[in-house]
DNA sequence: CTCTTTATAGTCGTGAGGACTATTAGTGAC
DNA sequence: GTCACTAATAGTCCTCACGACTATAAAGAG
């Protein structure tokens, strides 16, 4: 195999005596947030080759002297217009760097996840000719290797809520515990009950404490529900399992 | 700042009309491995500038046409001389890429963790000076931000011995649940019950099952323990979950 | 008012798991 | 041999987490 550095100048060059090849490093973001009930990703329809007209998750490329977790969070803001809000939760998921992941030529990726209480509407800006909120589905056809990351993604953070606070990261700075177990029951697909939920949140200490000024959410149907924000916790303890994909046997 | 993409020859040429800076990527190996009881890392001392006489992580570049897994098994088995051993279990951990990380150039590393049962010695082939076993000490300084990779493969580690069957990762073949007992007591720094943990890891469908030939250890002092090897699951259910760090207030 | 809807309170039973004791089966000292 | 020591294994007891379930409260719709 043979080093291809001799066409690198600048800083590449001397590089002590070993022999490597440049590589092209972008991000790409798995921006998941909650519509009506429903999981939602902010996807973009790319206007060139390859896979123009096909549905992308947003990313780019790393700046120069940016790292991955700042070219994260400004393409983030480019593409869905909001900077840096507050409740904006930003993680690395892994990296991608199978040699040919794009057709062109080597491009090392590293992906993150970000959750979006709200949902904006995002103005596809730049290189992009749209971008969109669409629901989650595994099955949707994504360029690249992105229909991978995106179910590394989904996976991530549906382990995370086990352990982790992270489940407010999807909701407004008030909410209400419905809120809150909605996002459970839609990451994971399941349905919980509702006062076990409600004890089990309430139980661990740090999750959630109630809102000042014991407000109350009005306007729906039903009983008004009290309003809790996001405690001081970041890991939880105990977690709050998800119920056992594999069967009971004992 | 100015893209010095002007520089590159080759894959890099014409990458539609973006500016971008080539970068290095590299993967940095923390390598974990039980020794006489006590959690040992593979560490190189670097023959040259900068950090020259320091050690680090054993680690590289990733070739034109590799994965970083493929680079991080090769780097491996250069380093420490075992060849895609059985019972390796490599695993990504996260990419670091602040700008400043390498005072040369910019690198992106791709760190990984390795975990091994047996610690062959390891000859401190090509680029380092040596490459040893040293246990693992986060005070130790090492190279470029090595310590902080070094302490989040730790962390990692520690929480995946809770959801996973990791642990059996550092067990050779065959072994003993007393040996099974050590690697969580080593790892996570803490002292368990035995009759307990065995109790939880028998009564975990699929962790371990009893060795064919209901083989015995022996040679040791106190009554012979009875060997097993790993079991088909690769997660734990229920999790086996390490004293609670924060205190119980209930 | 009555029905529906949603939030909240409480109850009960099973089982996981921490703390602990007892027994078994080896080695080494004497 | 036998006695101490060590480590594996077996078993007990008690608390509490949690799933399943019922009951009550507080709103809007009609």
């Amino acid at each position: 195999m043979t080093s291809i550095t001799e066409g690198v100048d600048g800083p590449m060059q001397g590089y002590d005596k070993y022999a490597f090849e440049p590589f092209a490093v972008t991000v790409d973001l798995a921006v998941l947030t909650l519509r009506a009930g429903a999981l939602h990703v902010l996807l973009v329809e790319r206007g060139q080759e390859p896979y123009a007209g096909q549905w992308a998750l947003p990313g780019g490329f790393v700046l120069p002297r940016e790292s991955a977790e700042t070219a994260a969070r400004r393409e983030l803001a480019e593409e869905t217009g909001l900077s840096d809000v507050s409740g904006l939760h930003l993680e690395q998921l892994r990296t991608y760097s199978e040699p040919d992941r794009d057709p062109r030529m080597r491009v090392v990726s590293v992906a993150f996840t970000a959750l979006l209480p709200d949902a904006p509407e995002p103005h596809g800006g730049g290189d992009a000719a749209q971008a969109r909120w669409l629901p989650y589905d595994p099955a949707r056809p994504l360029a690249f290797d992105h229909v991978r990351i995106l179910a590394d993604a989904h996976e991530r953070v549906g382990a995370q809520l086990e352990y982790s606070c992270l489940a407010t990261a999807f909701c407004p700075p008030e909410f209400t515990l419905g809120e809150l177990q909605n996002v459970y029951e839609t990451v994971w697909g399941v349905t919980l009950d509702r006062p076990n939920f409600r004890r089990k949140v309430l139980a661990t200490p740090g999750f959630v404490e109630p809102a000042p000024g014991a407000a109350r959410l009005t306007g729906g149907r039903g009983k008004p529900a009290a309003l809790y924000r996001a405690g001081t916790a970041t890991a939880l303890h105990p977690p709050l399992l998800r119920p056992s994909r594999e069967g009971r046997p004992a």
